[in-house]
DNA sequence: CAGGTC
DNA sequence: GCTGG
């Protein structure tokens, strides 16, 4: 653990060594799973996991490299992003499982290798895919955004780059919040879906959502359900990102076009319905296992083109 | 046209 | 069918 110095600030860097099982943050931190981090002028990543104020740094993008890590306002609490980002789950051995079950993409796995699900509060995965329904990332980004900062509690990292950052709202703060306000926040027709949730969430004993990680995936899909605006997509997302529940493989659009064109071509040119869904995410399982939902972030990440830089051309253009 | 839901 | 790139 040696310390380095960054430009503009002074942050008493720890080291992660990932030469062993890869991270690759940018992918990890921008395959449309968590919306909230963002990369400064150093390269430094900077986000919040609970009321805990997060700097991650990875030089050159190097995803078995060192992983630079810090804590704000207390340091050190490696527990804490070790957990987020799930750095015990070997993925060489996944990758090895994938590849062979579906030797056509191991190119891509190869292609991405540490990009991994990350293990986010559930509340806050639980609304930020309420605001996911027919959006896209960046807007997505901005929505959740606004939410932190109207809403949300001060974390002060006690330097003067991010002088503060801001945890995600307490479900109290959301159940009050002012619907104006958020069909003004970007929200728009979501609004009301997230103060109605809120307050259907403030209804149950403390700490339900948090344990819908001790109950099997059918039971946890089928209590998301409940909420307006939660239907099979989110339940999915939140399952997967927030819930440990692997096996769960969320099917938006594009996911289904590559899932139709790889394993179920005989459904090439039908609409997603309720049915072909779970055709789609029951072949994914099929193929890839238990952990079919980290292999399903993967190849989402690819398909939907989030890795390369918004230029207008590069026409899509699929290698597999 | 965008990581669907009511 | 809410909104913006």
């Amino acid at each position: 653990m040696r310390q380095v110095t960054t430009h503009n600030s002074r942050i008493a860097w720890r080291r992660f060594d990932c030469s062993k099982s890869p991270l690759h943050l940018e992918a990890t931190l921008r395959t449309g799973q968590s919306f909230r981090w963002c990369r400064d002028a150093n390269g430094v990543w900077w986000g919040t996991i609970e009321s805990v104020g997060v700097a991650l740094w990875q030089p050159d993008g190097e995803p078995y490299g060192d992983l630079y890590w810090q804590t704000f306002p207390e340091p050190d609490l490696w527990e804490v992003v070790e957990d987020y980002l799930q750095l015990r789950t070997d993925l060489e051995s996944l990758y090895c499982r994938w590849s062979f079950a579906e030797p056509r993409l191991a190119e891509v796995f190869r292609a991405f290798a540490g990009l991994r699900v990350l293990r986010q509060p559930p509340e806050e995965c639980l609304f930020a895919f309420l605001c996911a329904t027919t959006n896209t990332v960046t807007k997505i980004e901005r929505s959740v955004r606004y939410l932190a900062e109207r809403y949300g509690a001060r974390i002060c990292t006690g330097l003067d780059k991010p002088a503060t950052l801001f945890a995600f709202p307490s479900v109290s703060a959301l159940s009050a919040a002012d619907e104006r306000d958020l069909r003004a926040g970007l929200w728009g027709y979501r609004a009301p879906f997230v103060i109605k949730t809120a307050q259907k969430l403030l209804q149950k004993p403390q700490g339900w959502l948090r344990a819908l990680r001790d109950v099997p995936y059918a039971e946890a899909h089928e209590a998301l359900l409940e909420f307006p605006g939660v239907g099979p997509k989110v339940a999915d997302c939140v399952c997967l990102f927030a819930l440990d529940k692997w096996e769960a493989v969320p099917v938006d659009r594009h996911i289904y076009r590559l899932g139709v064109r790889l394993f179920l071509p005989h459904f090439e040119g039908r609409s997603l319905t309720p049915r072909l869904y779970k055709a789609v995410a029951e072949a994914f399982r099929e193929r890839f296992g238990p952990m079919a939902g980290w292999a399903q972030q993967t190849l989402f990440y690819a398909e939907a083109g989030l890795y390369r830089r918004p230029d207008k051309e590069s026409s899509r253009q699929r290698r597999f």
